[in-house]
DNA sequence: TAGCCAATATTGTGATCACAATATTTTGCC
DNA sequence: GGCAAAATATTGTGATCACAATATTGGCTA
């Protein structure tokens, strides 16, 4: 069964039931929507989005293959939880790719583009502020992807976007716990280099972006045993 | 359907069907056994390893998420073709994440380990020799894996082996035009800094050996349209 | 009240079928 | 013979069912 969907090219084609489920939960995880060892059934997520288990499936199967998901012994689907090892690899992953994504993406931006990144950049600050805390993560997914999308290199894009998916619920508990407060804006400089057209500055914003957040994330909650299961009751975050 | 397979731990563990057909399929694909651009049906696959089409669709859909595989405009399942674009940032991923891997894991690698190493760089030799194509592919595969695995870095040996998978197919169509004969050993250097317990000595050999490998690949390939469809008709490479 | 064990429910896996879309082959015409 | 169009075969997708493995619940005993 093919069904229509808008896509954010603003036009409608064609998408298969599997790739709607694919881009939900994947949209889910990037924003926090599952708590990190809590089971995500098949059955339970076909009901929710009104399909048959078997897109789930496929869209299951798929988001274990990026890393999003996995498979526990008990053969139990959910989002793996943190451990500082992992934590280390993708800062590393983020340093190595990000940095190049954006310093490639420069001579691509517009005008017009310039101009929505800096909205989604606004929209984070207000976010901070009222401490909303899916507003924030889905600005800040927004305003770097942005950026990294125009580099036209879908190869380093899509390395980066598994490692996103697998730090992203993470990051969600931490600022569930820890709140936003605390966050400063780190993007400011990198838009001056955007405006001033220096790759250079641009990759050093974005790595310092990427220092800057992750050692937040990364002192708040390691130490704290945070991101290990904490196994309670809803089946999505609130 | 639960069947025993054998893993290279000389264990016997319990493993579903779609994982057997997955590890049979990504070895296929790593050491070129698939045509790029030529069709992979789930019931032809289905047929040859003795399963119903429903673990080949789980394998394969895993294999697309991985970037082995996609799926084209007339939803045919095939491994994708090499373009300039695609290649060159294949390059800068294993750059970027090789030598890395290999300087995390040379203090883990034992007297054991090493000798297995060499006994693989060995048999590259040999292979190169008599112009064993999917040898050489399987045992500079071993002998790159064998090195990173050592590393207890699962996260970014994922990205690698996800990047592996993107350019087999690639580099056994160009081995198989040009042969093997001009290639020259680059792991000599790799060997010796291990036995020197030299990190930084070892991260510049991997990184020599990938720019040595990757050049011969793209210089004699990239300018010669290869890499392009070329759809004749065997479903394997014999 | 606490702990064990049977009964029940729920899970992912895999098989089979139906179907629409695409490829391939065959047929008919000039 | 060459070429278009109809007929046929093959493809991936998705639904539904059966099943074994695991989790959860319930009641029973001490």
């Amino acid at each position: 069964m093919r069904m229509s969907v808008e896509t954010n090219e603003a036009s409608t084609v064609s998408v298969s039931a599997h790739e709607r489920v694919y881009r939900s939960l994947r949209q889910r995880i990037l924003t926090g929507g599952f708590l990190p060892g809590r089971p995500v059934t098949l059955r339970g997520i076909a009901t929710q989005l009104g399909v048959s288990p078997m897109p789930v499936r496929d869209a299951v199967r798929r988001l274990i293959a990026e890393r999003a998901l996995e498979i526990e012994d008990n053969r139990r689907v959910s989002v793996p939880a943190m451990t500082k090892a992992k934590f280390e690899q993708i800062v590393f992953a983020r340093r190595s790719l990000e940095p190049e994504l954006a310093m490639r993406a420069l001579p691509h931006i517009d005008k017009a583009k310039l101009a929505e990144i800096e909205a989604l950049d606004d929209g984070i600050d207000r976010a901070m502020e009222s401490g909303d805390i899916e507003g924030y993560m889905r600005g800040n997914l927004g305003f770097h992807f942005a950026i990294y999308e125009q580099a036209g290199a879908e190869t380093l894009l899509a390395l980066t976007e598994s490692v996103w998916l697998q730090f992203a619920p993470f990051m969600r508990l931490v600022y569930g716990r820890f709140g936003t407060a605390k966050l400063i804006d780190q993007h400011v400089l990198a838009r001056q280099a955007i405006h001033r057209r220096d790759p250079r500055m641009l990759a050093a914003a974005i790595r310092e972006d990427i220092m800057q957040g992750m050692r937040f994330i990364g002192e708040a909650a390691l130490q704290n045993q945070l991101g290990a299961p904490e196994p309670p009751d809803p089946d999505i975050v609130a």
